[in-house]
DNA sequence: CAGTGGTCTAGACCACGGG
DNA sequence: CCGTGGTCTAGACCACTGG
């Protein structure tokens, strides 16, 4: 417990966490602060920092004056809106065998809204992305993705878009995404998405995130639209008090 | 700059957030930490707690070696959902008038989901909240709560309930609302809906909020659901990298 | 290179919880 | 009352950005 790079407080975080899942505290009551702090030592700011983490992701609860404890209702919910995760992943999560389609990459001249969205010049061109997850063979979630071809540092082929868009950027872009500006909006879904999520039933609700990608510049530099099949996947997000 | 309780922390937070919407830092670059710190006479530390705050409102970037920056795309957006905001508010900058309506306040026995989710024995009663929220005269949100009779410290009228329930739970439960845990779930809204919203069109998609509330002591306290009509209101979110 | 944010430490005092 | 988490300080070193 003593290397630098993945930080110090990452450290205690994941040895916290996985504790943690190994059920390993009695009553689910978590040590004192300072005696986690000298157990690895660490100074108790260092183990602060960890345990803030893990109560933002709901995995412990903090108690002035009477300790840390282990969320067990948290700890039932391991996919959260508010993170950004692999689709692959949460499909996972749900207790079903995740797929992805790589269904199309071309590149096409961007409409005005997307012109907009990514600060281009009007007549740029955009490359365009669709990919189809499923669940168990099943069609879970369609995703188009929108790029710049001008932030492009190398050639790529259809191929190298079969991962998260967000392990593309780095390696072809010298870009990271640092966040996602995301809209949730719920719609019925129109014709060529029941073909395409091969819907059971018509009409379907539907689940869509419409959202802006952003690098450390704060500049957009994606443009993503996921629509989700919620009778298989369930959306999740814990709120808090603001201020 | 010098009271206690709001912590230094907020107080130096919503200093600077106040200067950041007056739009008072040239060139949307804010001063270095070491330089605000002896502004305000307060730590580094207090200082970069503050920011890290105003970073996850998406308030601000940092970058590190370069500076830190006002988030022009992030100040346009005010309402994030994973905040718990009263509904009013949501409105309003939305740019209507907010309004609400008290439907019902009446205690009946909660059915089985109810009393899982509240962690109740089957056969006790419940209280049920209905609230329509108006936007300019419009309906926009309709919203269900339930809540445990045997947690009220006092007797209550059905006046008591016109505020957030989270104002209403110190006041007569002595207790506090810690979070939400909330499923985001699209549905087609059922004719019941279609009636209370006063929808235009049906069948119409709605967004609805599926959410048990917890206290500081990690036990289900609330359960609430609200439905949303998406044409009026925009459910927005910043969704980062997890880790 | 100087200046910035990122991380970490050691120590202090406070506010609250529960016995 | 003691032990807990909550807040704050002062100082250190590092990694990175930009001129």
């Amino acid at each position: 417990m003593l290397k630098r790079s993945p930080s110090l407080t990452e450290q205690v975080k994941s040895y916290l966490k996985q504790r943690i899942i190994a059920a390993e505290f009695e009553a689910g009551r978590i040590p004192s602060e300072a005696d986690l702090a000298s157990e690895m030592s660490v100074s108790r700011n260092t183990v602060r920092d960890a345990l803030s983490r893990l109560e933002m992701e709901g995995f412990v609860v903090r108690r002035q004056g009477a300790g840390t404890f282990v969320n067990q209702h948290g700890l039932l919910v391991k996919t959260r809106l508010e993170e950004i995760v692999p689709y692959e992943i949460l499909i996972r999560e749900h207790g079903y065998e995740p797929a992805v389609h790589l269904l199309q990459v071309e590149e096409r001249l961007a409409d005005p809204p997307l012109t907009t969205a990514l600060n281009l010049t009007p007549g740029q061109p955009v490359i365009a992305v669709q990919k189809l997850f499923l669940a168990d063979t099943q069609p879970v979630i369609f995703n188009q993705t929108f790029l710049s071809p001008h932030m492009l540092k190398r050639p790529y082929t259809a191929d190298d878009f079969s991962g998260p868009i967000y392990q593309f950027l780095p390696k072809f872009c010298q870009q990271e995404l640092a966040y996602f500006f995301s809209e949730i909006v719920p719609l019925i879904a129109p014709p060529w998405l029941v073909e395409r999520l091969k819907l059971p039933s018509s009409p379907a609700a539907l689940l869509s995130l419409q959202e802006v990608g952003y690098n450390q510049d704060n500049e957009p530099i994606i443009k993503a639209s996921s629509y989700f099949r919620d009778d298989l996947l369930r959306l999740r997000l814990i709120r808090r008090q603001g201020q």
